[in-house]
DNA sequence: CTGTTAGCGCATTCAA
DNA sequence: TTGAATGCGCTAACAG
């Protein structure tokens, strides 16, 4: 039925053996003989079977991405970038529309319309005659591939037992981590059974794991974003403007993202001398920043600042301040986090904290590839800028 | 090294068929000796490979699901719905954020904070000592998986090659494809491939493939969104409310979404009677809006309304007008495209046309899964709804 | 209901 | 530089 390395190998006349010397590029093979390999191989339109293979060779080309949200920005960014760095087609060569945006921001350094399309028409030309030739390419090729987890642990475990049952090459996990210890040791012991088979496991925009009990880490590399940091300095702006009743929309509990931006905003507090605002803690998307802000309205009426756990809940915020007829930045101000392509677009535009997804993304991408080397210790802390826009200002009244 | 079913086998002392058939739980096994098994199985902390698997079956429970941009929530949100139909933790028990918000419209119907979160906190209990057993159910679980093509073609066909190489259980491809005649013959011939290997190919948000030559056809169903019809109704609203200097911002070229949205745009145009105003093609990100809309107003000062590619486009026309000191709708009327879940939160707010993003991709994931059945004559045609919202108004001067 | 027997398609020894 | 032989771990007939 469907055509076999045999197959190859009686089409071109030699040995199966050859066939598979010349398709994997390892060993010495004349070049005669090869040409001869790769005839059949067109002339077959063979696909090497991969099952067959990684059991073969105890290894498989599947990379696993795990994302919280794959709807969120946030993480659609880091996964498109580190697919691209991973995938298909090379070393993040056709970078992503929003992938562009986020680098640099948007209209305030616009990139030509035309440049685009004629990247697009010249990578199609290849695709002409060349279909053959891109199952030959995909022969080194590693498979990256996002899995949604939801957020929910359990997915996130199921999704690396899949992993590891596909025994895969390399596994990334994103984003921020639940701070159950329960979950956590189970996820460790994961990454740990992972790492022994051979898996990479690194860690993207989420705190490194505790030592591991003995031996070899687990984790190849961690990139850690500096959530602390980042959120200390946006509360420093704001206290700097003059507010003194900050409201806080803050993430899901039990979070480690959330646990370190409400601890960067609280250190920036302390250290002014500045009693803590209401808190509401809700989910990372925008109707948990409408009902939170509702909330945070009702228990304290003269906030004159909201800080928000992400910029998609800032908009929530904004629209709820909005409809009780508040202006931003007159009345109350508002500040986002991470500084998503959108954040510019918001009216007014959203000062916020600028975390570089894509890079962070790219290079995670290139730390399961081993194309890069892991930072000193296995783990770098990828900082957190402070971008002010439209949407602070001075207190009312002030 | 890693313990194979043999090993399991061993300790529960019974042959290595008996614990495949405890595992993949489709022949009958005595219950005692399947409780051995299973003990057997978590003492041994045994995890399947999949590869041998693959192999020995022929399929894999690998599902690809092919996205443009992972970084637009277009293409997130319905990944999203298919992953959570598919994948890992059952049907799409675990709804994202995005999705939600996609379903109903963010707080015009707000979801309370507090079910979420004891939502999360019974999905982890779970996690608790059922490490193991999450592990036994992901037996009978599909890896589903999205992959980013970056919009290139090339990539596309490579995807789809190595999820032809994985011996992959379905494909799902979502949104427009490239027009280009040479590109879409070499996906339609590894469709067909594909096809005939077994793998259930879907297409989601994609106008269905031209006949197959004879035979089966490679494409099991179609859910095409009637972004025709959709764009119609849109510029007959802004027809309606008197416009009749229209600009269009619309996307790249050669592709059929942006195709089909200018028909119907067109449609509505020819069928009152008013000549078309100025189209400028671009990319589907927000910089291209603003881009274009400056040609746009260069080339012809005096429109009233500009149509947008998407929602995305739209905030990039926004923020240029704005930027000229014109006033969202005073002066110009703007419309996007498939109400993400941020149109509502612009200001104006977006009048748009809504897509069933989540419920097209979660059909889709059971589409793939053989969980549904395909629509008569295997494509279904997924309607647009138009979605009035304050970014349009009447013509200055009405 | 359970054990035995064969491969699945390929990568890798080992010889030649 | 090439071929022949072996086994990766599992499933699927086929017996019993």
């Amino acid at each position: 039925m469907t055509v076999t390395l045999a197959d190859v190998a009686a089409r071109a006349r030699v040995s199966p053996a050859t066939v598979s010397r010349v398709l994997n590029g390892n060993y010495p093979v004349a070049a005669a003989t090869r040409e001869r390999v790769m005839r059949a191989v067109d002339e077959l339109d063979y696909v090497p079977n991969g099952p067959a293979s990684s059991l073969a060779a105890a290894t498989s080309d599947l990379v696993g991405i795990l994302v919280n949200d794959i709807a969120d920005p946030f993480f659609g960014i880091m996964a498109g970038a580190a697919q691209g760095a991973i995938g298909a087609g090379g070393a993040g060569d056709a970078l992503t529309e929003a992938g562009r945006a986020a680098a640099g921001t948007a209209h305030e350094r616009p990139t030509g319309t035309s440049t685009d399309k004629a990247t697009a028409k010249a990578t199609d030309k290849t695709s002409d005659k060349t279909s053959e030739k891109v199952s030959e390419k995909a022969g080194g090729e590693k498979l990256a591939v996002v899995c949604n987890t939801g957020g929910s642990p359990a997915r996130e475990l199921t999704y690396l037992t899949l992993l590891q049952r596909q025994r895969a090459a390399a596994v990334i996990l994103t984003g921020g981590s639940l701070e159950d210890p329960e979950h956590l040791a189970a996820v460790a012991a994961k990454l740990a059974r992972l790492a022994e088979a051979g898996t990479r496991v690194v860690l993207c925009g989420r705190p490194p794991l505790g030592e591991p009990p003995a031996g070899e880490p687990a984790v190849a590399a961690t990139l850690a974003f500096d959530n602390r940091t980042g959120a200390r300095r946006l509360t420093e702006h704001l206290l700097a403007l003059g507010h003194r009743r900050i409201g806080y929309v803050a993430g899901p509990e039990n979070r480690t993202t959330t646990r370190h931006r409400l601890e960067g905003h609280r250190a920036a507090l302390a250290a002014a001398g500045v009693a803590e605002g209401p808190t509401v803690h809700g989910r990372y998307d925008r109707s948990s920043g409408y009902e939170a802000t509702v909330e945070l309205l009702g228990r304290e009426p003269d906030l004159t600042a909201v800080v928000s756990a992400n910029d998609t809940v800032a908009l929530g915020v904004c629209a709820a301040l909005r409809d009780r007829g508040l202006s931003i930045p007159g009345d109350v101000s508002v500040a986002g986090f991470d500084d998503l392509p959108f954040a510019v677009d918001a009216v007014p535009a959203l000062t916020t904290v600028r975390l570089p997804l894509h890079d962070a993304g790219a290079r995670a991408g290139r730390l399961a590839l081993g194309t890069e080397a892991p930072p000193q210790g296995g783990v770098a802390t990828i900082a957190a800028e402070l971008v002010v826009r439209g949407s602070t200002g001075a207190p009312r009244g002030a």
